[in-house]
Parts: structure tokens; C-alpha cells; sequence
DNA sequence: TTAGTTGTTAGAGCGTACTCTAAGTCAAGC
DNA sequence: GCTTGACTTAGAGTACGCTCTAACAACTAA
């Protein structure tokens, strides 16, 4: 027995609002998903897996275009075309690093300064203390 | 003698555009600058630096909102009240940490992903082989 | 039977951070 | 004097990624 389950169960997995899960697949980032003899959404466990994955990307900060271009082409050669997906991901992982290294970088300027506050703090408490 | 730059000059030297660097004044991030007799902008050195920090909180994604926040507590306790400043970086550097964190946690799964189509590439060549 | 819950759709609205437009000013060069 | 170009302003427009609304459908429990 597999289990089907609610869109208000993916949204509580998948930390996705219902909002989100019916607008993605909108906009084709999933496929048209299962439904139930009422009409409801009825998500599988591959669907699961595809959005716990899109949502890695999402959380990469992948902007909603290319994971479009990824789902495409996912969709149009399932079992073939791995290069040009692989290919993506790629791009996708050098532009993520470049941005880690980046956040690291101007996170030390930030840190420099809080350290020159600490500095400056611990002048005011000496001055405070030879007036004492 | 002090430089003081242009608004073309300031925005080639911190990668921000003229219309940024006035929406940034209009909405309190940066103080009033200085003018030309004729009007125009002409920043100073320690408007520049100024900037230059702003964009690094901006590049490590404070949002405006906290940026003013912290331009305002420069500007009202310009030689006082460090720790009140401090505590607003610190708490910044917290939440851009724990963002590096997730990004390297996430980008592990899409280098996994990568790697899963490296072997998918691997086996179909060797299939090819086999059927040569 | 009726109220309540959970879903459906198309399409409108929103928050953020810019980005651009329109109309005008000013100084320099022809 | 006139054009050109760099600037000014207030305010409108844009892109992105959701987020919500309105109107309706289907099922359940009282």
C-alpha cells in the first residue's frame, strides 16, 4: 500500500504552504499530481520526494525559471539526458559556493565590527573607571 | 583636500546603481549628503565607507527595514549606546551563519544529485560498451 | 437537512527592493 | 542663444515569489 497523502499533509512535511504547493504546480515546477474520486489532491511518495528536492534548490536560492528549466527537462527525457540536468546542477552548485564564499567574506567585515564596538566599550568602562 | 565623488562615481565604485543609492538616502539609509552649489550630490569620503558597509550588511541579506534600524541608532547615539548597535550585528551574524549552514547543508544534497547522474552517465556508457 | 470541514479554481493582491519615467534645473561648449 | 549632458524630484512601474479571496464542490457528523 503506498501512501497518497493530503496537500495539507505535504505542507506540513515539506514546511510548504498549501498556497505554495498549488501554485508550483501551476507554474510546472510538479507535475499534475493524483487525485481522489472528490477531486482533492492526493500527493505519491515520488511527488514527495521531487518536492523535498525542489525545495533544496528553493533553499539554494535557485529562482523559480530554473528550476522550471530543470523540471522540463526531467520530464521530457526521464531516462536519458543526464548530462544536461547534471549540467545544471553544476552551474547551480559553482554559483552557490561562489555565494557562501561571498556571505563568509562580508560576514567577516561584520564580525570586525563587532569587535570594534566590544573595543570600544571596554574604552568607555576604563574611562568610567579612573573617574570613579 | 577631501574627494568628494558624483553619484555616477559612487555607484561604479560600491556596484550600486544611482537610482539605489538615492532610493537608499530617500528611505533614511544613508544621511542626508552633502551638495554642489549646483545642487548635485557630492559625497564625502566618510559617506562612501558608509556605504560600503551598508552593502555588505545588504550582501549578507539584512533587510532595509534592520538596516535602518541601525542607521538610526548610529545617527541618534552617534558616540554612545555601542552595545544596543552591537547586539543588532551579533544577532545578524547568528542568522547569516545559520543561513551558510543550511546552504551547505542543502548544497551536500545536490552534490549528491550530481554525483547519482555521474553514475547514471557511468553505467549507460558502459552499456554502450557492452553493446558496441 | 443542515452546518462544518476540506478541498477546488481563476485571478487578484501583497511585500520587498529596486528601477524607471517625466518634468525640470544648471553649466559647458558650439 | 541653443543644444547637450549630468543631474534633481516625486511618483509610477516592475520582477519575484508567494499569499489570499471568492465562489463553488464534496463529504461527514449532528
Amino acid at each position: 500500500m503506498t501512501t497518497a497523502l493530503t496537500i495539507q499533509q505535504v505542507a506540513h512535511k515539506t514546511a510548504l504552504s498549501v498556497y505554495t504547493l498549488r501554485y508550483y504546480e501551476r507554474c510546472g515546477l510538479i507535475a499534475p499530481v493524483g487525485r481522489a474520486s472528490n477531486g482533492h489532491r492526493r500527493y505519491s511518495e515520488s511527488d514527495i520526494r521531487w518536492i523535498e528536492f525542489l525545495n533544496r534548490l528553493r533553499l539554494t536560492g535557485m529562482p523559480i525559471r530554473q528550476m522550471q528549466q530543470y523540471a522540463r527537462l526531467v520530464r521530457q527525457y526521464p531516462d536519458t539526458a543526464f548530462g544536461e540536468r547534471k549540467q545544471l546542477l553544476e552551474d547551480h552548485r559553482k554559483a552557490v559556493s561562489e555565494q557562501i564564499q561571498q556571505l563568509q567574506e562580508n560576514l567577516a567585515v561584520v564580525d570586525w565590527k563587532i569587535q570594534h564596538y566590544s573595543n570600544l566599550e571596554a574604552k568607555l568602562n576604563e574611562h568610567n573607571n579612573l573617574n570613579a
